[in-house]
DNA sequence: TGCTGTGAAGTGCTTCACAGCG
DNA sequence: CGCTGTGAAGCACTTCACAGCA
């Protein structure tokens, strides 16, 4: 068993699908299944059989053939593929509601996704306790990435506010940029910038619900 | 100018693009922009300039040879097309934290998509108020979607309920659901839904950041 | 035998390039 | 002249089909 990635590029769409697979196969294993294979998991996950083979051969060979996937090793193996093996270590900018509301969110720390400082340039809320955290002056951000080994960012401002969050993590070094404010941001190539907006879903059902009345 | 979708089948790529144009297009209208061509407007949404015209001219011309597009009537034409034009009721099964935190999101209705009902199984829950709407039993979802004229289920109880919550909604006649559970639901081909997975972000982060490090 | 892993074929989205119009 | 709208070309992802192995 290899867990080498294949230097091939591999497509974004595959990396959505695999964090799918996880909680699928989480699922699986709760309910005690030991072994799978790509056709129900396939069916599980709403995607082709072969589509689950050739995603999870850009990282090695996990399976046995004639039998399938064993479900616990092969949850380790997608995670260590993805990197979510481990935890990272991420800074928050912007608390108001939506911030607060990831802060309560404990599912993020669960998965290894840890907010360990939070900054606002707010004078009234700087000092402030939120969920166990002082929030800091956006200022200190720099220092605070060196110190605390910050690899994620996570803005949380209001629009207008977002690109200058953006232009403070990246002068700390941050490369990797979790956006929920509805503002798109002019970043450099080198750094990754993932945008959460929960219209586009709405959108999207709003569009085909219009389209099959 | 033609609002009338072509016959062509619309990719689902492109109903998102449509979502981040429109975002974009009401930060340029704040700043007083009045008329765009489509290569400033790709490169805000970071996007090719071809895509945004093939995009547009999927539902009709809505520019200007020679010009560009008008902004204002721009997003009308976009939202029209989408449906988001209106409002749209929306029952919210599961007031836990997560579902109390969609309440709070005060975003989503001034949208236009109104949680107008929110119901949950635990009889402890039911009765209370939240956010200024009554806790509903499950049992009464047909009821009220029939009485208020609900078209959008959104589902936030934990993985195990996810399922039997889609059943409800399924029995109650509603055909577009956003799933803010991490499961997989099962549903015949003429429900959409939509899944909201905020790990997939955080796992495409992860998974670049060990890639690039 | 049964299921994986994978080249080859198929499909659909994106980009190009330019005709057409304001 | 400039920018849209669009057929055609290019590219990337998905699905098929089967060789290969447990």
């Amino acid at each position: 068993m290899n867990t080498q990635t294949k230097s091939k590029h591999i497509p974004r769409a595959t990396i959505q699908r695999l964090a799918t697979y996880v909680q699928v196969l989480e699922h699986f294993a709760r309910d005690s299944v030991e072994v799978i294979s790509s056709n129900p998991l396939a069916e599980a996950c709403g995607v082709n059989g072969s589509q689950v083979r050739k995603d999870l051969a850009y990282f090695g060979e996990f399976g046995i053939r004639g039998v399938g996937y064993r479900v616990q090793p092969l949850i380790e193996s997608i995670k260590s593929s993805l990197g979510v093996n481990r935890d990272w270590r991420m800074a928050l900018i912007g608390v108001g509601n939506l911030g607060k509301a990831l802060l309560n969110h404990s599912e993020f720390r669960n998965r290894g996704f840890k907010i360990v400082a939070i900054f606002d340039c707010d004078p009234f809320k700087i000092g402030e306790i939120v969920h166990g955290l002082e929030v800091y002056c956006t200022r200190d951000l720099k220092d605070k990435v060196r110190l605390l080994g910050i690899e994620i960012g996570v803005i949380s401002t209001p629009p207008e506010r977002a690109q200058r969050a953006a232009q403070h993590l990246m002068d700390a070094g941050i490369t990797s940029i979790l956006n929920y404010a509805p503002a798109r941001l002019k970043t450099p190539e080198n750094v990754h910038v993932e945008y959460v907006d929960f219209f586009h879903y709405l959108y999207a059902l709003a569009f085909n619900h219009q389209q099959q009345p």
